[in-house]
DNA sequence: GTTAACGTGTCG
DNA sequence: CGACACGTTAAC
């Protein structure tokens, strides 16, 4: 549905970074947007920033997910450059899909990353598709916008608006000029914006139909960034070439005029501030004119021209473009479009994975509530969009854009090669700024709403508790306004990404990127060769202003406690009264939904939506098999408290994992089969006393160390005890390790760690012998006693010589002994032993 | 719900 | 082409 279109492909604003000195101003008061603010007495209609408090490097907003795997950026969990680059989430200025390199299909391709912008480039396939944006030559790495306007926060070569004055001076002249609309329209109060209103909208709907400019553009543009904008009929770089297209190109133009003088205004502002910019990388602006598109010198010419100073020295440029090199170098050496097809196969094979799987997680065992589907768990409107998200690419393994329901992104920029047609682009775009009208965004409005509802009383639950430092990030604003300096603002950044893994103490044990993305990361591609024009390919030179790490999304995603008002127990009507059903009976009609129809309750009304949030409907979540776990469905969880949760056959991360344990605490059942142990291994750092069920099932790589870490006890615990008492799990009563690689050692840990277990699921595991059972029935084992339910399907090792072994289970009702090969036909069935008289091993039944 | 401000349309 | 206006989005 539409919900998918929330994804790639449809432009994302972007919102500052928070970080640069721009950022971290205060406003100016001076510049005619701050008059124009309320605050400083102005009418408040022109809603821009302060000049002086333009971004350097504006980033995607932290909502923003790869649109093929779904997932945020990620970059923050790895050390080296590579690995960051292609966990980074990238947008691309041409096709505007958000992706992270490493979840490209496309072999290799090349890329040419806008040094500028924070995760900003030309992808991969708009490159090898000729697709350039207008302003190719420059590489300045504007983006297109629908209708082939290149954004604000793209800089620009265009010569610097010396013409204009600075900041004060400007805002003088502009002031005037302003004035006397202000006042036009002041005084006829409405009039104004009326008249402007109706006129806006129906020219923006006209607009959005508009063919895409951009198309056109493509078909002729010479392509190759470096190729001078001119020949484009599209808006050629900055210069506005006086084509057909002007009036679009002018737009553009005058927008980075606009742009740059802001920028000039910061540079100002910062060589004044500081005196020397450690990120000169830039040359002059008025010697990076986008008009001189010759080759890669000339993109370098531009990036440059980046939020820096004004001024450049020989030896900066020198620094610069030994660093392009530099980086060029390195990045053509990862080849870094990550190895999609590497990609593809896992995915693939975890498809089919989960379509063997025994233990299945669907066993909803918690009866409690009436049945419900499960599936799609979705936590307010977010994780209803996320949900919807993943339930549809679930079905095709291979993640492709095409494939899922996003027209524009696909038809530009899908991995489907040749793909041309923009038109959906457009139309995309178009949808995009209605936003309001897409799904995806409803959902988040719904969630926001919710939120907001419950909000108020205190933001507990996000995740900064655990450090101290993490304090008050909402802060931020008013401090700025104060004019207090926000120095805090850095900190506050990183305390807040770094608040998870603090949190588990587990900040150090650097979470592996799991499933789908461990495959990209392990593609090992080196060859230089792929980029053919290294020059301008994957040129990376530091951004002037170094792009902020963007914070892992979850992090910075509240999970509000529930509100603290009461529910209400009645459903208010329109008509003022109330309707005659309360809210007890209501709850047992949404006890017979499923999931995924609770989401859509929540949509109906404020009311609704609280009531479907009621923690009896969501004892159990199931998200397993969702491709991706994101920030919206994490603190859906949080939020529900759920008691079974299944994780299972998801690419959650080991961050994510962690930072949920350690919020689940009355967490009895986790199903976290199929995933990979990098992830898994977060329960290694968690604590959650409570659990009685634990499914490994399938766990990939896990081994017995593995298992071993994960049912010890914490270090300090055993040092303090001197003796391990139990292990970290020794609540647990039911465990699954299906399909595990484990060998006899396994079952000594078992007894050891796990002294309450009743149920235990060993099927497939090839390597296990009659030792394991030996030692689990051995008359030291606390679970000769416990165990009732004992799983050796599969178990091709074990011999006849079991049984007995199995006898010595006091409570054993019942042992599944299918497909041991080594047993004999009749021995290999499931046993049972319906009452503990006649618990004898049956053989035969 | 509120605030900041981005992105784009419109006017002069 | 610059300035202004404002719907919409992001963050809180």
């Amino acid at each position: 549905m539409s919900g998918s279109k929330a994804l790639g492909g449809a432009r994302r604003r972007r919102t500052r970074c928070r970080r640069c000195q721009a950022c971290m101003r205060t406003e100016c008061g001076e510049c005619h947007f701050c008059k124009d603010m309320k605050k400083f007495g102005g009418p408040g209609r022109m809603k821009q920033s302060c000049l002086l408090r333009q971004c350097t490097a504006p980033v995607l907003p932290h909502t923003a997910v790869c649109f093929s795997c779904g997932e945020a950026g990620k970059e923050d969990t790895v050390d080296t450059e590579e690995e960051k680059f292609s966990l980074s989430l990238m947008e691309c200025t041409i096709c505007n899909e958000i992706i992270h390199p490493s979840c490209l299909k496309m072999g290799k391709a090349e890329g040419i990353i806008n040094d500028e912008i924070p995760n900003c480039w030309e992808c991969p396939k708009c490159h090898k598709e000729g697709k350039t944006s207008k302003d190719g030559g420059d590489g300045s790495g504007k983006r297109r916008m629908d209708n082939g306007e290149v954004g604000r926060w793209k800089l620009t070569d265009d010569p610097p608006p010396t013409k204009k004055k600075p900041p004060s001076s400007l805002e003088d002249g502009g002031r005037q000029d302003g004035h006397k609309r202000k006042k036009e329209k002041e005084l006829p109060q409405d009039s104004g914006p009326k008249k402007k209103m109706k006129g806006a909208h129906e020219k923006r709907l006209k607009k959005k139909q508009k063919p895409n400019v951009s198309e056109t553009a493509e078909s002729n543009g010479p392509n190759s960034s470096t190729g001078g904008g001119q020949g484009s009929g599209g808006g050629s770089n900055s210069t506005q070439s006086p084509t057909s297209t002007a009036s679009q190109d002018q737009r553009s133009h005058h927008r980075e005029k606009l742009e740059r003088f802001k920028r000039m205004c910061q540079l100002l502002e910062r060589v004044r501030e500081s005196s020397s910019s450690s990120s000169s990388s830039s040359e002059s602006d008025s010697e990076s004119d986008s008009d001189s598109p010759s080759g890669s010198e000339g993109r370098r010419g531009s990036e440059p021209s980046s939020p820096v100073p004004v001024t450049y020295s020989n030896s900066a440029r020198e620094r610069n473009r030994e660093r392009d090199r530099e980086r060029d170098r390195r990045l053509a050496e990862l080849g870094f479009s990550a190895s999609e097809d590497s990609e593809g196969s896992v995915k693939e094979e975890e498809e089919e994975a989960v379509e063997e799987q025994v233990v299945g997680d669907k066993p909803r065992r918690r009866g409690e509530g009436p049945p419900r589907g499960r599936k799609g768990l979705t936590t307010d409107g977010n994780d209803e969009e996320s949900g919807e998200r993943s339930r549809k690419s679930t079905p095709l393994p291979p993640p492709s854009p095409l494939s899922s329901t996003q027209p524009p992104p696909s038809s530009g920029h899908g991995p489907s090669p040749g793909s041309e047609g923009f038109s959906g682009k457009r139309s995309n775009g178009s949808e995009t700024r209605n936003g309001r009208t897409r799904a995806g965004v409803r959902d988040r409005e719904t969630q926001e709403k919710e939120n907001a509802n419950n909000s108020s009383g205190g933001s507990v639950a996000n995740h900064r508790h655990g450090t101290g430092k993490g304090n008050k990030g909402n802060k931020i604003r008013s401090n700025k306004q104060t004019g207090s300096q926000p120095t805090s603002r850095n900190s506050s950044n990183s305390s807040a990404s770094t608040a998870t893994t603090t949190s588990n103490g587990g900040g150090g044990a650097g979470s592996n990127f799991s499933g789908g993305m461990s495959a990209l990361a392990a593609s090992p591609r080196s060859q230089p060769s792929r980029m053919a024009p290294r020059s301008q390919m994957m040129k990376r030179s530091p951004p002037a202003v170094p792009s902020p790490p963007r914070p892992v999304q979850m992090e910075r995603h509240l999970v509000r406690p529930p509100p603290a008002c009461p529910e209400p127990h009645c459903l208010p009507l329109d008509s003022g009264s109330s309707h005659v059903m309360p809210r007890d009976v209501w709850l047992r009609v949404f006890q017979h939904l499923s999931q995924r129809e609770l989401c859509v309750c929540m949509r109906v009304c404020r009311t609704w939506s609280r009531w479907c949030c009621d923690k009896r409907l969501w004892t159990q979540i199931d998200l397993s098999r969702q491709r991706s776990i994101t920030p919206p469905m994490l603190s859906g969880i949080i939020r529900r408290q759920p008691v079974s949760l299944n994780l299972g056959y998801t690419n959650i991360s080991k961050k994510q994992l962690m930072w949920l344990i350690n919020r689940l605490q009355g967490l009895l059942e986790l199903n976290v089969s199929g995933c990979p142990w990098s992830s898994v291994s977060a329960l290694c750092q968690a604590a959650c006393p409570c659990l009685r069920l634990l499914d490994l099932s399938r766990v990939e790589d896990m081994k017995d160390s593995h298992l071993r870490e994960l049912l010890a006890p914490p270090a300090d615990t055993r040092t303090a005890n001197g003796e391990s008492r139990g292990g970290r799990f020794q609540n647990v009563t039911e465990l699954r390790l299906a399909g595990l690689d484990l060998t006899d050692v396994m079952s000594r840990l078992l007894v050891r760690y796990l002294p309450h277990l009743t149920k235990l699921d060993l099927s497939q595991c090839g390597n296990i012998t009659d030792q394991t059972i030996h030692t689990l029935t051995s008359p030291m084992s606390p679970l000769k006693d416990s165990l009732t339910h004992l799983n050796l399907a599969g178990c091709v090792k074990v011999t006849e010589q079991c049984l007995p072994l199995l006898r010595r289970c006091a409570s054993l009702q019942s042992a599944d002994l299918r497909s041991c090969t080594l047993l004999t036909p009749d021995a290999c069935q499931l046993l049972s032993f319906p009452c503990p008289d006649d618990r004898v091993l049956l053989k035969n039944s």
